[in-house]
DNA sequence: ATAAACAATGTGAGCGGTTTCATATTTTCA
DNA sequence: TGAAAATATGAAACCGCTCACATTGTTTAT
């Protein structure tokens, strides 16, 4: 059996609160008792019960997080973000993935509360927002806005949106589509006011399509591009979306860039490894993980943001 | 504050042992205080503390899961797998990446045991395999095979090795690379071996590299290719490697698959969005990642793997 | 010199559950 | 019909740890 506080006292000859104060680094603890804790606390390979340790100390460690999936780009490079700083942070991540599905978010809702999980990341766009705000654990919302008493991290949509369109304009593209997500998701949103913030400015034409990004519709994406034969630019919310756009204008016998200017948004390894090369908006992805894991440990702390 | 099993045993009028036999469905409960308590949950919005029941019970109902990075491809899709089947089974995933950092490794199996994990699974080339065997935790191996005492799963990487020589082999090439991984990886080794199992009894002639996964060099790329005029068969261990290898072929004006066939692994989404649409080995990860959590259950059960 | 502050340690009551054991009431059946 | 078995419930110990409080010895200040 596992070595416990109690073990670790009765060897080394002191209470247990004495070893408790000594693994917390807490309160006064005389510097040879200390040595001798420690000592012996290595000599039985104590590990202290983090689960006993959260009941009475009514902090789990334990930071939960939401995902609508993983997939090929965005949430992985996130989810690593997250997951580094939690380690420098002393949290640990319990996460799921929800598919988009509220059933799945509820139930999900609920295994985090019986962890007492101290906060909450959730980077889907969650169904079940009153419930969510009913256990009033500390939440940030990532590359979403669920309400405005939550903090979000976010990466400049509008600015990314006019990025992109600038890039087009400056390539001389007079027939845009825009290859969005769906137009539910704040970022689409947002994409799309910085695309024509610019194409406005410029008198330019664009049609937008909505897109599932998961699993693009490469059949839809096809016949838009042949519906809109004087095509000559292209954004693509995700570069996913743009890869697959990519595939299809190269079946069209269409060339990037000189018969269509495509461009891409997320700044994900492959778009450099394709031919040609996806050009992209970046995105910190891995960073506004880090970010929204910080930011929480501050709401944890009572921190206002 | 939230409610505690005492406070729905006061307000149902029993005791709280009954309330536990309630929430357990375990030993006698008469039909109407069944009824009487689980309407007093309801009300009273009663969630259960695990960390309080993991304490008492031993079972943490945490299960955690080592991968070295999540990137692009290959583990977030495992760990979806993973996560969904736990879901089922009413596991809860605690998951790090350790970038193959040893220090990592042993600073993530402390905090797995302090979280008193009932199972790990392992898909990292886990450096400190004594330090994993000593800590008696049920162990799956995802991938990689680090014990003959600790069950993993793996695909069959040779036959995966053999489908890609036979593509090749079929399209008629006589010059053959592989572009591996690092050679320490199990699958590496596998696949190699496949590979050579055909080749071998069509006296092909082959040349072997092995790249960086992660960041492969695609100057080194470019270098071997050039270095090899001859070559007209590609077999990448992974989709990522045959992108960039698309890329660097394009690059140097060699079409694909006139001028050169090429072979992928690992069949992820973006090796059909591309132009030409990269043939490539299907690996079932998703499938790999619920198997590695079935049999861990098992483990966790007792059974005999 | 004596009260106040500090240092070092122990005692015991929880944290929110589970579980063993005891007790009481019914059923079952020889 | 009386004893054994089954059903229904509660009391209390315990899981491994934290923490408020009590106790004692040592300084410090007035």
């Amino acid at each position: 059996m596992k070595p416990t506080i109690r073990d670790v006292a009765k060897k080394a000859n002191v209470s247990v609160s004495t070893v408790s104060r000594v693994i917390n680094k807490k309160g006064y603890v005389h510097e040879e008792t200390k040595v001798l804790v420690e000592q012996t606390i290595k000599e039985l390979g104590f590990i202290p019960n983090q689960l006993a340790r959260s009941l009475t100390s009514h902090s789990s460690k334990i930071v939960g997080v939401i995902v609508p999936h993983i997939g090929p780009s965005f949430y992985g490079e996130l989810l690593e973000g997250i997951e580094s700083q939690a380690a420098t942070n002393g949290y640990k991540i319990m996460f799921c993935h929800t598919q988009d599905d509220p059933e799945r978010e509820l139930e999900y809702l609920k295994f985090f509360e019986q962890y007492n999980i101290e906060g909450l990341i959730v980077a889907s766009n969650f169904t079940n927002k009153d419930r969510l705000l009913e256990l009033k654990i500390p939440t940030v919302t990532v590359d979403h806005i669920l309400d405005e008493t939550i903090p979000s991290i976010t990466s400049d949509n509008i600015k990314g949106g006019e990025l992109a369109a600038q890039r087009l304009v400056k390539a001389g593209s007079k027939h845009i589509l825009i290859f969005r997500g769906p137009s539910f998701l704040l970022t689409t949103m947002e994409r799309t006011i910085g695309v024509f913030n610019i194409l406005r400015s410029h008198n330019i034409f664009a049609n937008m399509y909505d897109f599932d990004l998961i699993n693009p519709d490469t059949k839809m994406i096809e016949d838009v591009i042949r519906n809109n034969p004087k095509v000559d630019g292209i954004i693509a919310f995700t570069d996913t979306l743009a890869l697959s756009t990519l595939h299809i204008l190269h079946k069209l016998s269409k060339t990037v860039p000189e018969d269509v200017s495509l461009i891409g948004y997320d700044d994900t390894p492959f778009a450099k490894w394709v031919t040609p090369p996806i050009t992209t908006i970046h995105q910190s992805i891995r960073f506004m993980g880090q970010q929204s894991l910080i930011n929480l440990t501050k709401l944890i702390k009572g921190v206002e943001l």
